[in-house]
DNA sequence: AGCCTTCTTGACGCTTACGTCAACGGAACA
DNA sequence: TGTTCCGTTGACGTAAGCGTCAAGAAGGCT
């Protein structure tokens, strides 16, 4: 079977050595060893991934590892399952939030944008090109935004 | 014009004080003094409600603070102009991909979810409500996931 | 045998985003 | 006048997520 060296891992995901490491102390991977050194399966490769995306969504490394932890499962009792499915609704519930988050932030962002292309061709400066839609005058964003954003 | 104390907006915000001072040690809110005390205006307010989208999107305070920054610029010269429009083309890509990345996150999670539904129904115990989808069966997610998760 | 490269395990350092005292300053109220 | 609430400014502490040496083992090349 394929097996991956660290720095392997490493350099396909642009990471360092020691990240990876750090994830083994934080017991997010567990790869076997031949004698000292590390092996890693494309199991492990694929728990590395998960890793990153998690990251790149927002969860902490140790959120990853509860979660990765639920992905496990697979002989639980009645009342894990349970648990588990209760950690999967909050998930979930916080992805969706945060992609909101998100689409508010992509919206302004689209609107500053589209503004500043428009101070910038007022100056005669008729430079990159558009991207979204079209833009109004007036302040860039800012206090006209609803704060919608409570907890 | 109404104003607001620290704690008020600590409160309306689910943060402490702390953090408010924090945010203008780091020059991301400036708020007029009265004396010794800190007086909010509803811009301090919304700027406010923006460093805590911001966090919640992953940014870090300086990059908040440079968004933040980009907002109030509206007599820029050109060349400051394009960069704040390349900044924005990057948040924007920045952000279109996090999207995406929790995009994938959610289906997961939803399949994640759906077979713990069908494991703990399996088992006799038809308790909570179904969510999403159906369900297959094998193994949670895992290493059947495509790892097309690179940098 | 000597050297290079890649791996290992500590161990300390650093940044971010605050928490947590400590000590003090005013307004308000009995 | 004393106490009780806000508020303030340091200053130090902390957790997360690694970076960065340091020092050594282990294999391969010449």
């Amino acid at each position: 079977m394929h097996t991956f060296t660290i720095s392997q891992l490493a350099e396909e995901f642009g990471i360092t050595p020691r990240a990876i490491r750090f994830y083994e102390d934080e017991e997010l991977i567990k790869p076997v060893r031949q004698g000292q050194s590390r092996i890693y399966s494309p199991r492990d490769r694929v728990r590395l991934a998960l890793i990153l995306r998690g990251k790149r969504v927002g969860f902490s490394l140790i959120e990853i590892k509860e979660m990765l932890d639920l992905y496990d499962i697979n002989d639980g009792q009645a009342t894990q399952l349970s648990y588990a499915i209760k950690k999967f609704d909050e998930r979930i519930s916080s992805l969706e939030r945060q992609r909101a988050d998100i689409e508010h932030a992509l919206t302004e962002l689209r609107q500053g944008r589209a503004r500043l292309e428009v101070i910038l061709s007022e100056k005669g400066v008729p430079s990159t090109a558009p991207r979204g839609s079209e833009a109004e005058h007036g302040r860039l964003i800012g206090y006209a935004m609803t704060p919608s954003a409570h907890d």
